[in-house]
DNA sequence: CAGTGAGCGAGCTTCCGCTTGACTT
């Protein structure tokens, strides 16, 4: 029996603090938060100064008996949770459920797991810090007003309502998204001419080798170009000035969260939770410190490892020792950063894990490597038929320092349009050189481009929203919530002109280019929008975004026992409750009603807006005598953008194609894609077939191919009694109305033979004794 | 599985932040 229990919060860092201290520990977890707040009535009591009712939740009941049982058989119990106000929190519900004395308990803290770190945290045990679980108490009530006060109020007021939410974070990410989409639908492309000129001039071994040069500065107009490359006619170019700089560049920090997140998709295109499902298993595996961190630091055993490492593979001149300061003022630094646990191993079996691997080994090492040494030289030309000028700029590696291992990617939003400069020849002034062409390309401005998944967690990152183990999590809510949907946008072809000077001649070219193709971008739905808006209008302080920010000071206060949480509480609760009734009483229904023009056939209004099942257009009014027509916008339509061309479009469905065997068949989209309908059965289209231009020649075939596949899958039928014997992906099994049973193994081979009084008693058989499904729940019906 | 398109109001949904687990109609 051992003496001591140590509590951490995950289990893989158990497991190492157990070898580490030896055999007088226990060291066990308590798999993060073990209570909660009730989900009925809020768990909260407000009037009764906002006291939390907590409760243990189904799945932690396991780990609480056992840590109980535990603690009877120790001597001293040590808390050893993050030294965040989450952590904190943990260690204080520990107390309360396994009836510790916090004014006695020992509490220990270490923000790396190596011996030296955890064996002066033994050392030094202190008590449970109440004002920074009080803290914590008052985030976690007031998410919970927040989430369960507003969410109730979209269920009122959407006319689109099923399981809809809002919350500090999500709503916040949403609007996020939602305000990028306006400003790129609202955005102005300006055109402008880009002038570059390619030159001639001798290298360092006697070779001619063409060098580029960019204009004075762009022209509004294609006149504005054309009389400036018709003022070169005839010119002489000579270098009038050449500078050269020296220059550096310096390595990114290690990963956190957030930054591993990012360079995956950027460079690996990992979705965030692809990304995170990779780190826990590096970590599981005892690959990689914790994947949860919002730290940039590096534990001294790290830094000996990672210096070690650099100076084998590469010697003294590639290190240089770096210590990281988080930018983020919130940021808990409860871990370390993300970093291989042993520099030694430079990569891993398993070619999924590997890539993700690799970037964390190289991200560290690179960490800690030199700069890399450059040389930047700008050379002017003159123009010897006009006053202006050209500018050549060329970029020189001197030493590649960190370069060798890593390099930071960017995100589109700050990539320069300029593609990348390279070597310059040597250039003298008063040089000539000779002009080989020259042309003025027209280029467009561009919006900010939209989200993705990795650049939403940066935003939110920089708002100070959300935390390490929420980013994944609340993008998936978004989409799951339908506020948001992850999908690709195909570009348009565009034209632009081209202005040449080559041999003193100007000619004009028109060419093409795809413009606006976007992957795997976040993309606002009507809901996200209609429920943004209303948010907005009514919950101006929770949606705007420093009210993260702001809160977060005042936790600071109550961690810092400055300030009361209840009272805290209690300044937020009473205008936000007021709000809400208000809103309760006074706001309209939100329909997102927009007219978009006439029905030339019948001078009904066309109107598109949020019906019950989501966008859509109709021609008419319900209040009319004749029934209105509805039909459904495409996924990529909005109510917002929508023409009436377009709106008109979508009323050619359904569309009658004429009779097969007799029967009707129509042609139409629905929740599953577009999908033919015959004597009242359903048959999903090809991908390759237009329900707006599909023939019944193609369709018919489908229906003859179903009949027949559903032929081969029906073993025997008892019509009377309404079961069916089908072969399924797991076996034979028994149909009756929608229900499955699966029939026993031994009957398998003779599923054939079964008789009716068989299939009854292998209903009743699994009506009484259900096999157990710990399916996750399934979402009910409408209606 | 898919067709609908209000709202009488049955009965339901919902938050953020810690952590991992276990399942095939």
């Amino acid at each position: 029996m051992a003496k001591n229990l140590v509590i951490v919060e995950s289990p893989a860092k158990a497991k190492t603090i157990e070898k580490i201290l030896g055999k007088d520990f226990e060291v066990k977890s308590s798999f993060g938060h073990i209570r909660d707040l009730e989900k009925d009535d809020m768990g909260i009591d407000i009037q009764n100064n906002f006291k939390p009712k907590y409760i243990i939740p189904d799945d932690k009941e396991k780990v609480v008996k056992e840590l109980k049982k535990l603690v009877k058989d120790s001597d001293e119990v040590w808390l050893a949770t993050d030294e965040d106000r989450e952590g904190e929190a943990i260690s204080w519900h520990l107390c309360e459920v396994l009836g510790l004395d916090p004014a006695s308990t020992k509490r220990i803290v270490f923000h790396e797991i190596t011996k030296p770190a955890i064996e002066k945290a033994v050392r030094t045990p202190r008590l449970l810090d109440m004002n920074l679980v009080n803290a914590q108490q008052a985030r976690r009530i007031l998410d919970r007003i927040v989430g369960f006060e507003l969410s109730p109020v979209l269920w009122r007021k959407m006319s689109m309502r099923n399981s809809l939410s809002a919350g500090r974070v999500q709503s916040v990410a949403v609007r996020l998204i939602v305000e990028r989409e306006r400003e790129i639908n609202q955005f102005e492309t300006v055109s402008s001419f880009k002038v570059e000129a390619w030159f001639l001039a001798k290298d360092i071994q006697g070779r001619t080798i063409a060098f580029k040069a960019d204009g004075p500065s762009r022209f509004k107009t294609a006149e504005d170009a054309e009389k400036f490359l018709s003022q070169c006619v005839g010119a002489a170019y000579t270098v009038k000035d050449v500078t050269v700089k020296p220059g550096k560049k310096s390595p990114a920090a290690p990963f956190t969260t957030s930054t591993l997140q990012q360079e995956a998709s950027r460079k690996l295109g990992y979705s965030v939770s692809k990304t995170m499902l990779l780190a826990q298993k590096l970590y599981e595996s005892g690959q990689i410190t914790y994947m949860r961190t919002d730290s940039v630091n590096l534990s001294d055993t790290a830094m000996e490892d990672i210096s070690k490492a650099i100076h084998k593979n590469w010697g003294e001149r590639y290190y240089q020792s770096r210590k990281y300061k988080n930018k983020n003022e919130n940021a808990q630094e409860a871990h370390e950063a993300i970093r291989p646990t042993y520099m030694e191993n430079a990569s891993v079996d398993d070619s999924d894990l590997k890539r993700l691997y690799e970037l964390i080994w190289k991200r560290t090492i690179a960490s800690q490597m030199s700069d890399a040494e450059l040389e930047k030289t700008i050379a002017k030309i003159d123009i010897s038929t006009n006053h202006e000028e050209l500018t050549a700029s060329g970029e020189v590696l001197k030493f590649d320092g960190f370069l060798k291992v890593y390099m930071e990617s960017r995100d589109d939003e700050d990539a320069e349009e300029d593609d990348q400069e390279g070597v310059l020849p040597p250039l003298a002034v008063k040089q000539a050189l000779e002009m080989k062409e020259m042309k003025a390309t027209e280029r467009f401005t561009r919006p900010a481009p939209r989200y993705t998944e990795a650049s939403l967690v940066k935003k939110l990152e920089e708002l100070g929203i959300g935390r390490p183990s929420t980013y994944a999590p609340t993008i998936t809510t978004i989409q799951k919530r339908g506020y948001v949907e992850k999908r690709d946008k195909e570009g348009v072809k565009r034209d632009f002109r081209i202005l040449w000077l080559k041999n003193d001649q100007i000619s004009k070219v028109t060419d093409q280019e795809n413009t606006g193709a976007e992957k795997a971008k976040l993309f606002p739905t009507d809901l996200g929008m209609l429920v943004t808006d209303f948010l907005k209008q009514y919950f101006d302080r929770v949606m705007d975004y420093g009210f993260t920010a702001r809160i977060e000071e005042e936790f600071d206060e109550i961690a810092g026992g400055k300030k009361k949480w209840n009272n805290m509480l209690q300044d937020f609760y009473a205008p936000f409750h007021h709000n809400v009734e208000e809103t309760l009483e006074k706001a309209e229904r939100v329909k997102g009603e927009r007219l978009l023009g006439e029905d030339p056939a019948s001078g009904k209004p066309v109107t598109a807006r949020m019906g019950r099942f989501g966008p859509m257009v109709q021609i008419g009014k319900v209040e009319d005598e004749e029934k209105p027509r509805f039909a459904k916008l495409k996924q990529t339509q909005s109510i917002e953008t929508i023409t009436f061309d377009e709106a008109m479009d979508l009323f050619r469905l359904p569309r009658n194609l004429g009779l097969f065997e007799g029967t009707e068949v129509s042609v139409n989209i629905g929740r599953f894609g577009p999908y033919a309908q015959h004597d009242k059965k359903f048959y999903s289209l090809k991908k390759e077939m237009d329900p707006y231009t599909v023939e019944l020649e193609e369709v018919a075939p489908l229906i003859v191919e179903k009949r027949q596949a559903k032929d081969e899958r029906t073993i025997k039928v008892f019509e009377k009694e309404k079961i069916q014997v089908l072969r399924g992906p797991y076996g034979p099994y028994l149909k009756v109305g929608l229900r499955n049973y699966k029939l026993p193994k031994e009957k398998h081979e003779t599923a054939a033979d079964i008789t009716v009084e068989e299939a009854k008693a292998i209903i009743e058989e699994l009506k009484a004794n259900p096999p157990k499904k710990k399916a996750p729940p399934r979402k009910k019906k409408a209606d």
